[in-house]
DNA sequence: GAGCACTGC
């Protein structure tokens, strides 16, 4: 291996130097000192923290006012270490002076805790009314930056500071910051009031480019281009793609704080590898026998990959360490599919003589921070999912990542001290990469987005102030599914069905299905089974070793499940979990015993819980014409008709899905004959007597695979086409 | 015979 030169700066000298060129209105800071307390670093993401971080404040012994400031006394001398603190006096004229302000600062700048609290001095000083929203990607960093905030700030959480996100709001009236995740924001949108409680709104993590924050973007600036030129809009990213926001913005002034991390030195491959798992496995030998005590941080592509480096180094860890000079390596798995419990288990120290080798998937690269590592093994790919929108069908493919991800990866090994970042590829393959990666954007399914713009009155999509255009063709495949859903009219108007699809936080056909089951009356169970379907991970992946087992234990609970396939096995699954077991004295505990026998999230169901109750306060707001009988909750019995119900509303939403049993027991596609299988972990899987199937998902990997499998007869493809949706859809044939 | 990562009035 090659050292290669570190070099920690180059950003900060690009954007020095655009000022010296007088292109752009360019701010520069130095370098920030090094703090000289680590374990006084503000640390976000943390998943050990979660939901509870706030209940512990609100909950805690009596919080007196007087306490709360002397919190906030201490804390000030933390905050006024942090560069952005420091810089103060240079940002904040910058911000006052333009409508919009890009915010480049590097991981422990303070910029997400800092800057909302500098706007909302100066709305007390000047008493201005209006409030401040800062956005995040993900819910736990809004809940903790909230309750770190309203702590720097002297307040309660709810008071002057609060958080918004799904299933939990801590704002009162009080609030005049508030920390929420962007599908929040969204959603306020959809509400249709301009944001006009907001007189500064602040996008973070910009850079992460989620499909949420880049519509956002075009929603905001729509609104200062119309109805809210008064609004205040900070960008705030970490690095790079500081030009895109500022000329989507009308060249905004881009402001660069850097940050306090430590320095990571970077080591490339001579040659290329072809087995990574086998060159991974090696560096951490490497690294154990030549470097300091630390642990490794490892990015592999996928679950396939880390299972695999897992029991390689299971067993040959001993064979590789000596009690003396070389340390015990101990590997642990980390992606987002396992259990909780295994999750947590690469947060704790390992004691004695050891290295702790984390195998994982990129959830370590923003979601998850972990402490203790100071060597990262980049294998340089990652899994990403690309939607296909002329198939409706979505790959799975192990792409190399782009530059800014590598520096990321790399960025984990600086969190604490000095780091080494080992790169599995040679240094001239890295220049190759992209700088950044393609934004999610660019490769989703937008009948979800287009949704939300119809929603919100925009008639030329095409051409809306898209932050990235995903392009006409996945525009209008947007388009024509909403269409087909009935949630736009011929003309391309949103319909009132359309309206409550928008309404609903469910994707468009997920919607779709349930405001059919509360016209032919089975709402209740649709309900039940739609919101296990809205809780990622709930039915877990079993081992190799109790796989059979684990698959025997769940047919032999779901009788018809066995027979009608995954939807209804999901149902009875829910039936048992809610109504058998939640009675008895000590039902967490019977609950949990449960759920690991058949190797499903508990977490998973309470989650699911959470969905059912929200969707049917929803349901009871947007269908007030439903009678008393079809709200009533109910269980699932093995009656054939009430079965045949419920998978015929799936059916509205899921026509595209579904495909034909064939001679030979395969199947086929009914939209364009493309050969598909029932994917292993159905309930369908050894079920090769099914006339017909639908699914909820058809993902591309080796093979197409259908994901959450029913069985249907052919005549309900008939029945449901003539029902509704297909008129349309032959209507746009004829017309093209 | 198999599972990138997030998120929602």
């Amino acid at each position: 291996m090659a050292a290669a030169n570190n070099n920690n700066n180059s950003s900060g000298s690009k954007y020095a130097s655009k000022k010296q060129n007088g292109r752009r209105n360019v701010q520069p800071f130095n370098r920030d000192t090094q703090i000289k307390n680590p374990s006084k670093i503000i640390r976000f993401n943390d998943p050990n923290e979660d939901d509870d971080v706030s209940n512990r404040l609100l909950k805690g012994d009596v919080v007196t006012y007087k306490s709360l400031k002397s919190r906030a006394n201490e804390l000030l001398r933390v905050r006024k270490t942090l560069p952005v603190y420091q810089h103060k006096s240079e940002i904040m004229p910058y911000i006052n002076a333009n409508p919009v302000t890009v915010l480049i600062g590097e991981t422990g700048s303070g910029k997400s805790t800092q800057i909302p609290q500098f706007i909302l001095e100066q709305i007390y000083d000047k008493k201005k009314h209006g409030s401040i929203a800062v956005t995040q990607p993900r819910r736990v960093a809004a809940i903790n930056l909230a309750t770190r905030v309203a702590q720097e700030h002297g307040c309660k959480l709810g008071d002057q500071v609060g958080y918004s996100v799904r299933f939990d709001n801590t704002t009162t009236a009080k609030t005049r910051l508030k920390y929420l995740t962007d599908g929040m924001l969204l959603r306020e949108l959809m509400m249709n009031n301009n944001l006009k409680e907001y007189s500064v709104i602040i996008i973070d993590e910009a850079h992460e480019r989620t499909v949420l924050t880049d519509l956002i973007l075009g929603f905001l600036k729509s609104l200062i281009q119309g109805p809210r030129p008064d609004l205040k809009i900070i960008v705030m990213s970490a690095t790079l793609q500081a030009e895109k926001f500022s000329e989507f913005f009308n060249n905004a002034p881009i402001l660069f704080v850097e940050g306090r991390k430590f320095d990571v030195s970077q080591y490339y491959l001579k040659a290329p590898t072809d087995d990574i798992v086998d060159a991974v496995i090696r560096c951490c030998i490497q690294i154990n026998q030549g470097e300091q005590l630390g642990d490794v941080l490892c990015f592999l592509p996928g679950q396939e990959e880390i299972d695999k480096a897992v029991t390689i180094m299971e067993k040959i860890a001993k064979y590789v360490s000596d009690e003396t000079s070389v340390p015990l390596l101990i590997p642990y798995p980390l992606y987002a599919a396992l259990p909780p419990v295994q999750q947590a288990l690469v947060f704790a120290p390992v004691k004695g003589f050891k290295r702790k080798v984390i195998f994982s998937t990129n959830i370590a690269e923003t979601s998850v921070t972990i402490s203790g590592v100071k060597f990262v093994v980049d294998s340089g790919l990652r899994k990403v999912k690309v939607w296909r929108h002329q198939l409706g069908l979505a790959t799975l493919l192990t792409v190399p990542i782009s530059q800014a991800s590598a520096m990321q990866r790399s960025g984990r090994a600086g969190r604490e001290s000095e780091g080494k970042s080992f790169r599995l590829y040679c240094e001239p393959d890295y220049l190759k990469l992209p700088k950044q990666s393609e934004p999610e954007i660019a490769r989703s399914d937008v009948t979800s987005p287009v949704l939300m713009l119809k929603r919100y009155g925009i008639n030329d999509i095409v051409n809306w102030t898209w932050f990235e255009n995903p392009g006409k063709e996945a525009i209008i495949m947007g388009l024509q599914e909403l269409y087909e859903l009935g949630a736009l009219d011929t003309r391309g108007n949103i319909t009132k069905r359309g309206e409550q699809m928008a309404l609903l936080p469910l994707q468009p056909h997920l919607s779709s299905v349930l405001i059919k089951a509360s016209e032919v009356g089975c709402l209740s169970q649709v309900i039940d089974i739609i919101s296990c379907l809205s809780v990622e991970n709930l039915m877990l992946n079993p081992s190799p070793e109790e796989r059979d087992e684990v698959n025997e234990r769940r047919l032999s609970l779901c009788n018809a499940g066995k027979k009608y396939g995954d939807l209804i096995m999901l149902k009875e699954l829910f039936d048992i979990y809610f109504y058998e077991l939640g009675k008895s004295q000590d039902a967490n505990s019977e609950r949990n015993d449960w759920c690991k026998g058949l190797c499903i999230s508990l977490r998973g169901f309470k989650n699911v819980v959470r969905v059912r109750d929200q969707l049917r306060v929803y349901c009871k707001r947007l269908f007030s014409s439903i009678n008393e009988e079809n709200e009533e909750a109910r269980k699932i019995g093995e009656n054939g008709d009430e079965i045949s119900k419920i998978l015929k509303c799936f059916l509205t939403g899921f026509i595209k899905n579904t495909a034909i049993g064939m001679p030979d027991r395969s199947y086929r596609t009914v939209s364009t004959g493309e050969p598909i299988s029932v994917h292993p972990s159905s309930m369908l899987f050894l079920n090769k007597s099914c006339p017909g199937i639908m699914y909820t998902e058809y993902v591309f990997t080796t093979k197409g695979y259908a994901r959450n499998v029913s069985r249907i007869e052919l005549s309900w493809l008939q029945e449901v086409v003539t029902n509704g949706t297909a008129v349309a859809k032959q209507k746009i044939s004829s017309s093209k």
